[in-house]
DNA sequence: TTCATGACTAATT
DNA sequence: AAATTAGCCATGA
């Protein structure tokens, strides 16, 4: 099984109005030395369309950069639109909005 | 086919 | 405490 079918098949989990962190996910795969595959995962995402990526951020609740998705701001809207509200620094709250695998 | 790199994180210095 | 190095897999040239 390749690693990046395995994140896919976290990330599809990751319920609307909530978000997770690469390395999360990693860590969910108990290889949190791979956070950085699960990014590149994301970037090349040959599942588009069925992996939420814009649910997926980094570590600091940042978005990936403002290429992903065509901006920033549609990235952003995706997320309004499931209910995760962003701070004045465009990040999201990790504590109310990260993903737990647990529910 | 081989080399280099890329949406990151954690450990070490 | 902050900054840097190391690690990982798959894709592109």
């Amino acid at each position: 099984m390749r690693f990046f079918e395995r994140v896919y098949e976290i990330v599809k989990q990751i319920p609307q109005g909530k978000v997770a962190t690469y390395g999360q996910i990693a860590r969910l795969m108990g290889e949190p030395r791979k956070s950085k595959i699960v990014g590149w995962a994301l970037h090349s995402n040959p599942y588009k369309g069925q992996v939420p990526c814009h649910r997926v951020v980094n570590k600091a609740g940042e978005l990936s950069g403002g290429f992903a998705f065509g901006g920033k701001e549609a990235q952003k809207e995706l997320l309004c639109d499931e209910g995760i509200k962003f701070d004045l620094d465009e990040k999201i709250d990790l504590d109310i909005y990260l993903w737990n695998p647990n529910e």
